[in-house]
Formats: C-alpha cells, structure tokens, sequence
DNA sequence: TGATTGACTCTCA
DNA sequence: ATGAGAGCCAATC
C-alpha cells in the first residue's frame, strides 16, 4: 500500500523538484485533490472502487493498482491514492451495497450527459432479482424509441453493479450483452434469482385475478398462481389479450 | 455539420 | 426458428 502510494505521488510531483520533501503535497492532495479507491469483493469478484468528494466514479475489476491509477488519470484526470482510515465508513458502505444490500452509495455521475444520467438513475431502480428490458429503460428516461443508445450508456457504465446494468435484458427476454461477457451477466442473474429460461420468449405476464400484465420479474408478476399465469411475448399482445399494464412496473405507456 | 458507431428492435424471408 | 436488413437514437469525432 505504502509503496503504492509512492508511485501515485511521485506522478502527482510532476513539476516538483527531486528531493523535496512530499509531505505537504500529500496533505494537500489528501484535503483537496485526490480521489480514493479501494479494493472489495464483489458478486464479479475483486473490483476497485474509486470515489471523489461527491461519491464512487468507478468500479472496475481489480487488477494491478498502479494500472488502475493509471487508467483513472487518463479518463477522469484526477490523481487516486489509497482510502485511509476516515473512508473506513464509506467503504464497508459499498461493499455492503456490492454484496446486494439495499444500502445508499453517493454516486458522481458528473461527467455524463444529462440523457446518462436519466438512463442511470432508471437502471439504478430496477430491483434486484428483476430484469428490464432496454427500450423500457429508453421510455422511462424520457426517449421512447432510444434503446440502442440506452445499450450505449450501458456498455460503458462507469459503476456495473451499482448501477445494475446487468439487469438490463431485451425485449424478447434473452439477456443480451454485457462488457465482462454475457456470460457473466447470466451468472449474475442466475445468482439473483432470476429465472432466465422461463424468461426467454415470453417475458411478461398475466393474471385473469386482476387483469393486469406485468414484465414477468416484477414483485408482483411472481406472486401469480402458476395455473393463474398467462404468459406474452410482448405488451402488445398483452394489450390485445385485454389486460391493462401494472402500475409497479409499467409494462407499456397508459 | 455530417458520418460513424453500436450491451437494440422490428420485419420479413 | 433464425438470420439478414433496415430503422433508430444519442454520442463522438
């Protein structure tokens, strides 16, 4: 760690003649400028978590650190060093949120532009256990029809599983892709629950009890009685059939 | 500005 | 069923 640390601040001296003592810079860094990370275990594995003042900017499977360090300059422009004892909280904080704990985590999400962030802050709501598909996500972040520019956002998500882009399906109910491999995203899934083959090819569902329809994963979806359940393979057909979409998951526009 | 790109989604053989 | 082709949207250069 220490040595680690080394290196991060002697790339951060650019410009500081040899010899002189880095004390104050690395206070200086620490009060004003350096973001942090650290390395947690994950449902991916072990991953660095970076995070600014304002909250995490990255997640990434864990690799050499100095790479890491590395890689964060070039694409954030920021100096990383070591979380310390006062990011104690903050830490246990995320690595409660990755072992899928309904637990807050700040995100700085500065740097996207506002239709990211839309998309983020969709994604970031779909529970766990459950799966959206992404023209879903496009009509929910205000730009019906922009599902392949929501599979944009995702394919570079700063922060997966903070942001669950893994949750994000396709509309006909296969997982789809995913930046680690979509083999991946379905060990991910699986792990959550989410019942994948029963998905593919008819990913909502219905109930004559109530006349509702549901994406198939929703809370209330599977709570159907099996010999209750109908299931389609889109809401159209749904609609067709005379059901009207559920308030919880909006299946379709009202 | 315009062309290109792509974790998508339809339609039609 | 399954695959090619076209359409689509926001970002990027």
């Amino acid at each position: 760690m220490s040595k680690m640390a080394g290196n991060t601040l002697r790339e951060a001296g650019e410009g500081i003649s040899p010899g002189r003592d880095l004390g104050p810079l690395v206070e200086r860094v620490l009060e004003e400028g350096a973001d942090v990370f650290f390395r947690v275990d994950s449902p991916l594995g072990p991953v660095f978590v970076a995070a600014g003042s304002r909250g995490v900017t990255c997640v990434d499977r864990a690799g050499i650190p100095e790479d890491f360090v590395r890689r964060y300059r070039e694409r954030f422009g920021r100096l990383l060093v070591p979380a310390g004892e006062r990011e104690g909280g903050f830490v246990r904080r995320v690595a409660a949120a990755l072992a899928g704990r309904r637990v807050e985590v700040p995100l700085d999400l500065e740097r996207m532009t506002p239709f990211q962030r839309r998309v983020m802050r969709v994604v970031r709501g779909i529970p766990r256990g459950e799966v959206r598909p992404y023209g879903w996500v496009a009509r929910e972040a205000g730009s019906p029809g922009a599902s392949r520019a929501v599979g944009n956002v995702m394919a570079r998500n700063p922060v997966p599983l903070l942001v669950p882009c893994h949750r994000v399906v396709r509309n006909d109910g296969t997982p789809g892709n995913y930046g680690f491999s979509p083999q991946e995203k379905v060990r991910l899934l699986r792990e959550e629950g989410v019942p994948l083959e029963e998905l593919s090819g008819s990913p909502y569902a219905a109930t004559p009890t109530t006349g509702v329809f549901c994406h198939a994963t929703c809370r209330h979806a599977r709570r159907i009685q099996p010999e209750n359940r109908i299931p389609f393979r889109s809401p159209a057909d749904a609609l067709d059939a005379g059901f009207r979409p559920c308030r919880v998951c909006r299946p379709a526009a009202v």
